[in-house]
RNA sequence: GUUCCCGUAGUUCAAUGGAUAGAACAGAGCUCUUCUAAGGCUUUAAUGUAGGUUCGAUUCCUACCGGGAACACCA
């Protein structure tokens, strides 16, 4: 998505200044590696190289160094620019070298002690970081309808939605949650029509398969649409303020054992009229068309078709409906960002939502970010929530602890809700998810279960040590001593600029890639190393073992996966 | 048909245009008299096809093959 012009490429012919000035946009890219940039363009420049593009980076493998910049390659006088750098290195590298064209920027193991004594002091701040620092993001998400089940199609957004809610907190933005739910609409009359007929649990699916294979039934459901609307109709008024009231009940308890916190609901029932009249006051925008009211948004960009904003009936749609939510947003909290996490199914819906608002109301639609989610998929298809052939969240999450127990008795909620999670958050926000129960919600390996196992460890090591008496202390001997470096110290530091990078990318897995790796690290340390011990090193590895808790928890905070103590 | 998204080990997922394509599960083999074996160690195994751009392509471009989604009154 980022154009050529990031924080990897530097026009040499920039001045110290301009580059100082320059760099204040990236501070919480790593010191060093600003260091490092205006090191770099100072070499070429004493090289005599003109107007190079170079970029500065970990290199993917830790026996390549700390970092690595192609300006060799680029420049084609890689000795030369290594001898240079070499020549004037700060105090932070130890080493310098040239391999396959790269040069490789090795930190000394005064920078690691010293990071991992400033991860320790900061504690649970360390990871955030003010790069968004002034924003005010609002985060749509979830959006679950009233009356119908909340299934685990549902999941892939809530999940989604308030971890990228929590990245932006932690990179300095005020944030609101919201969630928008459908109270009025078809689906809504298909569930009335249900309990009209006696069903109460399955109301809504009655209803649909009544709305499809009978016309005569999908007369009366249209009907009963038109009456909630107008709530001209004392019974279906009564049936709907119950099993509104019931639905929201529901969804609230859901809300809670998945720890989310919504600070908005928002209902079609208040962003329906407020939408229609912004559509209606707006005809040299909208045109009448077979007796609805259309958006010709391909008159616009070809790539774009059109929609339907007011149907023959006179009922808004769903595009008016968010038409008039963005307003309504926007009228309860002034937002710099509005974030919309939905299914990739409505992408060109959303982009044709987004024409109009950019038509309408310009300035909100800047302000506009869609964010699309894969689908969760069984491995038999998708699933669908119109049959009523679905999967609830808490079918879900009794069977993942079913599972659960098998291995262990404590914290089972927890290791299930933090299993189901990290199966969403491990991969890209907008691939689907095959979702099988046996193959995907895994306890052991690459799972969450990992992640907690790992904290849990380190808690218990902590707690033996203190009680041990021996307190962690970073100025032992650790690294002074001969031994190399373990990845894990190496890697510790990087942390706040993943969160950083998953706020820019809006890419979680970042941070749930991070953390397997870190955890996976610290695993290897475990077995290799007694970390409790009369060795003159132990207080370092208690140290090192501390920062890793740090780090492990601050990085499930964001994610929302609990981190039990024990397990 | 048009538009959009996606093709990476047997499977589920990674990889800001860089170096030796990382994990996990499954398979083969080790490892608890020692801080939690839900762990660690070793090992087999992958970029759909054909071109192009580039010093360098899993990544960008084109075509093809294969999968998914959307395409007027549901969201």
């Amino acid at each position: 998505m980022s154009g050529a012009s990031g924080t990897d490429v530097f026009p040499q012919y920039l001045s110290r200044l301009q580059a100082a000035f320059f760099f204040a946009y990236f501070q919480y890219d790593g010191e060093v590696k600003n260091t490092l940039y205006t090191l770099v363009i100072e070499a070429l420049q004493a090289l005599g190289v003109e107007n190079q593009k170079f970029t500065i980076e970990h290199p993917t493998n830790l026996a390549f160094g700390d970092y690595s910049t192609n300006a060799g390659i680029i420049s084609k006088k890689p000795q030369e620019l290594a001898d240079y750098l070499d020549a004037h290195k700060p105090t932070e590298i130890e080493k310098i070298e040239v391999k396959n064209g790269f040069i490789n920027f090795y930190l000394s193991k005064e920078f690691f002690k010293k990071s991992i004594t400033e991860i320790i002091e900061q504690g649970n701040q360390f990871g955030r970081n003010e790069s968004v620092n002034g924003e005010k993001v609002i985060v749509e998400h979830t959006d679950p309808n009233p009356f119908k089940p909340f299934h685990i199609g549902h999941l892939m957004p809530n999940v989604v939605g308030s971890t990228l809610a929590r990245i932006y907190e932690w990179n300095g933005a005020e944030v609101k949650q919201a969630c928008y739910q459908g109270d009025v609409g078809i689906h809504v009359a298909k569930a009335i029509w249900g309990l009209l007929h006696g069903e109460t649990e399955n109301a809504y699916p009655v209803g649909n398969k009544a709305f499809e294979e009978s016309e005569e039934s999908k007369a009366e459901i249209k009907e009963i649409n038109k009456k909630i609307y107008d709530r001209s109709d004392e019974k279906i008024n009564e049936l709907y303020d119950q099993g509104r009231k019931a639905s929201l009940d529901y969804f609230d308890s859901i809300y809670t054992k998945l720890g989310t916190k919504f600070d908005y609901f928002f209902f079609e029932s208040e962003t329906a009229g407020v939408g229609k009249e912004i559509v209606e006051s707006h005809p040299e925008i909208f045109e009448k068309s077979e007796g609805a009211i259309v958006f010709h948004a391909e008159n616009h960009d070809k790539s774009l078709h059109t929609r339907v904003f007011i149907n023959s009936e006179g009922l808004p749609t769903y595009e008016t409906k968010e038409l008039g939510l963005a307003k309504v947003k926007a009228e309860k909290y002034p937002y710099t960002k509005s974030i919309v996490v939905t299914g990739n199914e409505i992408v060109d819906y959303f982009k044709v939502l987004l024409q109009a608002m950019k038509l309408i109301y310009p300035d909100l639609r800047e302000k506009t970010v869609h964010i699309s989610h894969g689908m969760l998929r069984l491995p038999t298809g998708k699933m669908s929530s119109r049959t009523g052939d679905v999967i609830t969240f808490e079918e879900l999450l009794e069977q993942v602890k079913e599972k659960i127990a098998e291995k262990g008795d404590l914290a089972q909620e927890e290791v299930a809700i933090g299993a189901i999670k990290y199966m969403i958050l491990r991969s890209n926000i907008g691939s689907d998810i095959v979702f099988d129960i046996e193959k995907s919600v895994s306890t052991e390996g690459d799972s969450g279960v990992y992640l907690q196992y790992s904290y849990a460890r380190t808690n218990s090591l902590l707690e033996k040590a203190s009680a041990k008496g021996g307190a962690l202390d970073t100025n032992s001997q650790g690294p002074a001593l001969a031994r190399e470096m373990h990845p894990l110290e190496k890697l510790l530091y990087r942390f706040p600029e993943v969160v950083e990078r998953a706020q820019t990318e809006h890419a979680p897995n970042l941070i749930t890639t991070f953390l397997t790796e870190l955890a996976g690290s610290f695993s290897n340390l475990y077995a290799s190393e007694q970390i409790i011990s009369d060795s003159p090193e132990s207080p370092y590895l208690i140290a090192v073992t501390k920062a890793f808790n740090t780090v492990m928890k601050n990085g499930l905070t964001i994610l929302g996966i609990p981190a039990p103590e024990k397990m």
